[in-house]
RNA sequence: GCUCAGGUAGCUCAGUCGGUAGAGCAGGGGACUGAAAAUCCCCGUGUCGGCAGUUCAAUUCUGUCCCUGAGCA
């Protein structure tokens, strides 16, 4: 009935075996793993942003990881681009595409669209930020209360973030946000996507999160952090603004120890991890399945897929 | 043993010229339309170290004891 190709979407937190889930289903199905995290598209940090390992890869064709510079910067928008551009290939090739990873926004607008705002030229970008970081974003606000009063109302005066991203594209485009939201058409995504989440409680999830980042600095996160800085040493570079990144950049230069860098580093995971379970609580019709149930996945996935056939 | 300085929220510390107290961090909840591993919002009763004294009233003043740190012996 169904005319819309199949997708498979694997959710969750960091650390809640989402690629062991992905490779699963690939040894019931032809599949290729597409990422849709913000971090792990990287080039220098394989191992602190937990992308697949080159073992893990080799099972089946994998997707939007580990090709950006450190001092390039991805934004949902890019995502999305890229991802329906993967999505495409792999779907030409008679495979099922699987995204995989736990940026919520990213997978949102891949799948519901996002408003279609031309991009913001790099000096009114600029403008935009010196004026926030001089005036701060509560003047910013209140401008926006007169050109945007209905989008004002729903960010915050603090949001340094939204109030200069509203400013830059009412300045750039002379749409406020409001019209860019619902003027313009949104395009969801052509997919049927059978969404996968992966779900533990925060203080289960805690130690595995500590032990993971054990293993990273065993399997040399250090060395990694090391060789990015010898290829980019500005540290507010996008790629380094990374959990662990941040972390162990401090500690090379000396103003952390080592052991401090790697408490920073759980607690900002652990904090992190709990944003995600926020995020996808609100998400719709995902099926629920406990870390490790990688073949309980899977057998869901074939089920579905059958379904479909019907 | 003596002299200082401290003992206040899970942690680091403010403060109360006497009317039982509040920040940051941690923790909990939430938001989220191009930086999202980002950005931001909401949530604070704790014998104010113990005991006694002064006082209508002490966490605040006084005495004493206990504990911690620094210095002197």
């Amino acid at each position: 009935m169904d005319k819309k190709p199949a997708i498979l979407c694997l959710l969750g937190p960091t650390g809640t075996g989402k690629t062991s889930a992905a490779i699963a289903v690939s040894r019931r199905v032809p599949a290729s793993v597409i990422n849709f995290d913000s971090r792990q598209v990287y080039s220098d940090f394989p191992i602190i942003t937990a992308q697949p390992t080159p073992e893990e890869q080799a099972a089946c064709p994998h997707l939007l990881y580990g090709f950006l510079p450190t001092e390039e910067k991805m934004t949902a928008a890019r995502f999305v681009a890229l991802a329906l551009d993967a999505i495409e290939t792999v779907l030409g090739q008679g495979r099922l595409p699987i995204l995989v990873g736990g940026t919520g926004l990213y997978l949102r607008s891949l799948l519901s669209g996002i408003a279609p705002i031309p991009e913001i030229p790099e000096e009114i970008r600029q403008q935009v930020l010196d004026r926030i970081a001089l005036e701060g974003p509560q003047k910013l606000h209140a401008e926006l209360t007169e050109t945007d009063p209905e989008y004002a109302v729903r960010i915050h005066p603090n949001d340094t973030q939204r109030n200069a991203r509203a400013a830059e594209v009412y300045l750039a485009t002379g749409r406020n946000m409001t019209w860019w939201h619902a003027n313009s058409e949104h395009i969801p995504a052509p997919y049927d996507a059978f969404k996968v989440g992966m779900r533990i409680a925060l203080d289960v999830l805690e130690p595995h999160l500590a032990g993971r980042i054990d293993e990273m600095l065993a399997m040399g996160a250090l060395d990694e952090a090391k060789a990015a800085h010898a290829r980019c040493a500005a540290s507010d570079a996008p790629g380094w603004t990374g959990i662990g990144c941040a972390e162990l950049l401090a500690c090379l230069r000396g103003e952390i120890s080592l052991d401090e860098a790697r408490i920073l580093w759980v607690k900002n995971t652990r904090a992190y991890a709990k944003r995600q379970i926020t995020w996808f609580k609100k998400e719709s019709e995902i099926e629920w399945f406990a870390p490790g149930q990688s073949e309980a996945v899977a057998d869901g996935v074939t089920d579905w897929l059958s379904r479909r056939e019907n």
